[in-house]
DNA sequence: TCTAAATGTCAAGTATAATTTACATTATGT
DNA sequence: ACATAATGTAAATTATACTTGACATTTAGA
């Protein structure tokens, strides 16, 4: 799965620090959700892309490996 | 987070177990996520988005007690 | 009413998301 | 060049998603 959080983090000039604030998770996990090392949990997505005024699409892109299993 | 998993099955009319094939899991794990036993993967969800040809907030919608934590 | 399909549930196990602490590296501004 | 903020990374731990197998209950059709 890939994702734009970097591009909307710039957009809105916020730090993944105040990100993690703003979602209420640790700035570590920020990080690993925005660098692809993990599949974050729904409710996380929703409110980081509630942050961004975008939908979870918008954010959260599915690659044909994904559904491999 | 509420869902719509069950009005969305209903209008396609498939069963729990032919949802859970087409996205590869359990089909005790559809049942549990349509219950809101738990907090699915963004993977899981934009798969079962996919599947009903619906954005990710339509199908699964935040409530004011996920952003306690 | 009988049968079968569909759904609900439980317990035990495995995989992995998320946290914490700590430190290294890279970028930014003065 | 220096200082500081921001980002990347790692190991150990905790929390929880998801699986498997099995069985109970509900629903729908003949």
């Amino acid at each position: 799965m890939k994702n734009s959080i970097k591009v909307e983090r710039a957009k809105k000039n916020i730090t993944q620090a105040q990100l993690a604030e703003l979602v209420k998770v640790s700035r570590q996990t920020i990080n690993a959700i925005e660098l692809g090392k993990y599949n974050l949990s729904t409710i996380l997505a929703l409110k980081i892309a509630h942050v961004f005024n975008q939908s979870v699409q918008d954010i959260f892109e599915l690659e044909e490996s994904d559904w491999d299993s």
